[in-house]
DNA sequence: AAAAACAACGCAAACGTTTGATTAATTTTG
DNA sequence: CAAAATTAATCAAACGTTTGCGTTGTTTTT
């Protein structure tokens, strides 16, 4: 049972036939008889053949591979989004290959380098937090590799994505928290460098407007998403003249830090928190965020996939127009708590 | 730019020399002289020359691929796990490639086939819950393709696998609530067909033989790990002639239906539960779990992959011993909540 | 000065499959 | 009945890379 796989050129031997006829019955051509098609398939069933991946992509020189990079897999999001990019790959029998960067840049050329290598039909990429060059990117045409962004994009329109609008989602936010009653809201956003806090913000302020209130600065801060941050950011809103009865938390991890802190204050119930969604099981908190903004990974992975997929298969002349997709976001409104 | 990538018979042609000899140039062959080797690597970089990985692995018989197979990518547990796993493979230059088996017996011998076909160098499977025959494995044998199965692994000793001691876990965890001073111990247990299910019995079992009390069958009850279900095991443990005081949970899914319809009845303070982590932010909760049973994923994945590339690499003579792993599970007790 | 060693490279086969062009045999058509 | 069309199969090249074995010259050893 440890002899070599069998051949399409062994087949062909003992049947003495030739090797492409072999190749042409498995694949019901119609230059090959009936005979002799079931002769081949039936010897090559009992065979146990099975056709050698490697030399077909080798020879046809297509993988039915797409690559994934994303910086992280065990978070919540993205294993979400990747669990959908392969239901969606193994529908049109195509192979997922993936790779994380673990949020590092460098790590991240060589991941595309590597897929690059591999020849993988298209890439699926989110990209790292720290990577603000693109270079690494553009050797990909001169492959005629397609490559679609998701969530995590560049900040410019010429290339294929798909991607949440944060911006609507929290003017969607803001929106309810006003409906509420609440007149000041705080924000908790992350570092201005990162693309997702000035969507945050842009969205803060829209809302802000629309509802003919007067924007106050101070109300948005920065944080560095960690617990002793987040504590920071609750401080200043705690001491601030216009104490906000309201927060927009950049994340579940930012909401579960201030739940805590604000908890272990005692003033959990002076305040409605709203979140981004990142975290399954955050509604089962006890004071959990009135509502959530849901991004749907799974929806995002589907979609940038499908994208992909299209590119593959469309002719290469087609490279005028960029898909740029935005998934809605919705605010989900947590049930009333009996 | 969309011109065909370069290759090394295009290098040879412009230099006028042999493509073997290009091949070996690349490959700091002794037999190539410093000056051609030279002039290769520069005109190589120069035309932006980069390997056909297909030709390679075509030519190599090996992909350097290992591929895995799980029943849910999205799941916390195997989210973290093949996080690992491809954490190992990229140290040693693999490529890994996955498919979700979506807990479905045929979804997963399809997708063992599938991997057959693109000859991955190995596979790791945790297999699905339906799963209760296991030849579509042995036919992997004869591709001289290693598996080893990790976290859910089939009931037999002849093949590699990593997991853990979920009894040893169990017997920990009833101790733990022993010691507390709990004196009837509930156990809300999975279906009888998991081996999972069979291996907490017997540990719940065990402490209590070993604590020389006595075992009381109704209270190990099974759960088809819905809410409902849970609701319905809760229900019996509140109406018990010996109403249990602790509750050791099948995982934290039922822990949290658990808490929840405690919480409803407002008899969450009557019980000390105990759970098998698999859930991120539980102990986030009000009234979480006392004690988790960590699986350590991350070094699952992680012993799984290095053994798994172990075996790619050893030759396949050593077919006698079976590496059979087992991770021990810790008790987790949650730091006292003020 | 002959033999041996070595350095630097080329030849050609091989990996398994696909496919355009070709051939040979048979059948259909005007 | 000759010419055209159809059927059934073969040939050979190609995909890009690697590698065992030869083949040159040149240098070193006896």
């Amino acid at each position: 049972m440890q002899s070599k796989p069998t051949t399409i050129k062994e087949i062909a031997r003992i049947l003495n036939i030739s090797p492409s006829s072999v190749s042409r019955g498995l694949h019901d051509h119609p230059s090959i008889g009936a005979v002799t098609r079931e002769k081949i398939k039936q010897l090559a069933k009992s065979l146990n053949y099975e056709p050698n991946n490697a030399a077909i992509l080798f020879q046809k020189g297509k993988t039915y591979t797409i690559g994934v990079i994303l910086p992280e897999l065990s978070e919540h999001f993205f294993s979400i989004a990747i669990s959908a990019i392969e239901d969606e790959a193994i529908k049109k029998n195509y192979t997922v290959i993936f790779a994380q960067s673990h949020d590092n840049y460098e790590q991240e050329v060589k991941l595309v380098e590597k897929m690059k290598n591999q020849r993988v039909d298209g890439l699926l990429v989110s990209i790292s937090k720290d990577t603000s060059k693109f270079d690494h990117f553009e050797k990909l045409n001169s492959f005629n590799i397609p490559v679609v962004f998701f969530d995590r994009i560049p900040p410019f329109k010429n290339v294929h994505y798909v991607a949440c609008s944060l911006e609507s989602a929290t003017i969607k936010a803001v929106n309810y928290l006003l409906k509420k009653g609440h007149r000041s809201i705080g924000m908790i956003n992350g570092p201005n460098t990162l693309y997702a806090s000035e969507e945050r913000k842009e969205g803060y302020m829209q809302a802000i407007n629309f509802n003919r209130l007067k924007f106050d600065p101070t109300l948005v801060l920065n944080c560095d998403l960690t617990e002793q941050g987040t504590i920071e950011a609750a401080e200043q809103f705690l001491n601030h003249k216009r104490k906000p009865t309201a927060i927009v938390a950049f994340n579940d991890y930012v909401a579960l830090f201030l739940i805590k802190y604000f908890k272990k204050l005692n003033v959990i119930h002076d305040f409605d928190i709203v979140s981004y969604a990142n975290l399954p099981i955050i509604s089962y908190l006890d004071n959990s965020p009135v509502a959530s903004v849901e991004q749907y990974p799974y929806l995002q992975g589907q979609k940038a996939a499908n994208i992909l997929l299209d590119l593959i298969h469309s002719p290469n002349s087609e490279k005028q127009a960029y898909y740029n997709t935005i998934v809605e976001s919705d605010l989900i409104v947590n049930e009333v708590k009996e």
